[in-house]
DNA sequence: GTAGAATCTCAAGTAAACTTGAGGTCCAGT
DNA sequence: ACTGGACCTCAAGTTTACTTGAGATTCTAC
């Protein structure tokens, strides 16, 4: 069984077949056709699906993981160093995210203390502790 | 000015019009009206605004602020507790969030070294290190 | 060789969180 | 008094990521 039907790949992969679909509807994936017009995925696909459920775990929006995946060489099967290159940018990714909830975290453990959430005085509301009433007006979260 | 027009909460919280007034259907705003039906927003719903944006940058969607807002006394203003107890019950979501995507990113770094995805054997695509073969069938991203 | 499962395409629907537009009203300054 | 900007409502549109349904075909097993 080299290539997978779509009920395969969806008991393998937990994706749903609609979603295999779209995805190849979006550009993402690309498998073959049996001659009656029925999908086949070889192997490697599935390391596409697992990328884009990953990605998409990390938030990424799928225009980006098409992008990303555009950039993998057509024509050869992708190597070890494909993935890894890909996998790197996407690290840096998942840093910001987790920092910035980190951020957002420090400042909440300040607001916990003082119940507030005041346009003054508060830091989760007003991260610079800027005046309120001077400078362009205080704009909340702008982070 | 005890009571704001919905451009002045706009500069304030960078909020936009449409968005307010979006909430207010939705049933997490409800500011007075002049005469004439304009809105006219106290003071303290500026706190309220803040912290339903501030939820969102934490990912809990508006139907749960909803929720969480509902629970604050009707009839009084809110207290710095009632503000504190929403904001503890947010933290541990944050917590949550942050603790994922630190695993994500763990086993992530053990793809960046094999390069791989491999149904078999990467640690991000079968975090269990389960054969694939047998049981059930390996299913991805589980989690 | 036929029933039932699996698959196909294409169109439309869903959910969240807003935005945009049309058409009309209200208010502040000159 | 009048003009321009701010505001109003209500309906419809947008984006992302899919799901659902209808109607037709194909494959698998008995």
């Amino acid at each position: 069984m080299e290539r997978l039907a779509i009920g395969d790949v969806v008991e393998r992969t937990g994706v749903a077949a609609s979603a295999l679909r779209f995805y190849e509807e979006e550009g993402l994936l690309d498998p073959d056709r049996t001659p009656a017009g029925h999908r086949r995925y070889p192997r490697e696909l599935l390391r596409r699906v697992s990328f884009i459920r990953a990605a998409q775990e990390v938030g990424i929006p799928l225009a980006e993981v098409r992008d990303a995946l555009a950039t993998l060489p057509d024509g050869r099967t992708p190597t070890k160093q494909d993935w890894a290159r890909l996998s790197r940018g996407w690290r840096a990714r998942l840093d910001d995210r987790i920092a910035a909830l980190e951020r957002l975290r420090d400042r909440l453990d300040g607001c916990i203390g003082c119940g507030c959430l005041s346009l003054e005085r508060c830091r989760i509301v007003n991260p610079d502790d800027e005046a309120a009433e001077r400078g362009p007006g205080s704009r909340l979260l702008r982070d």
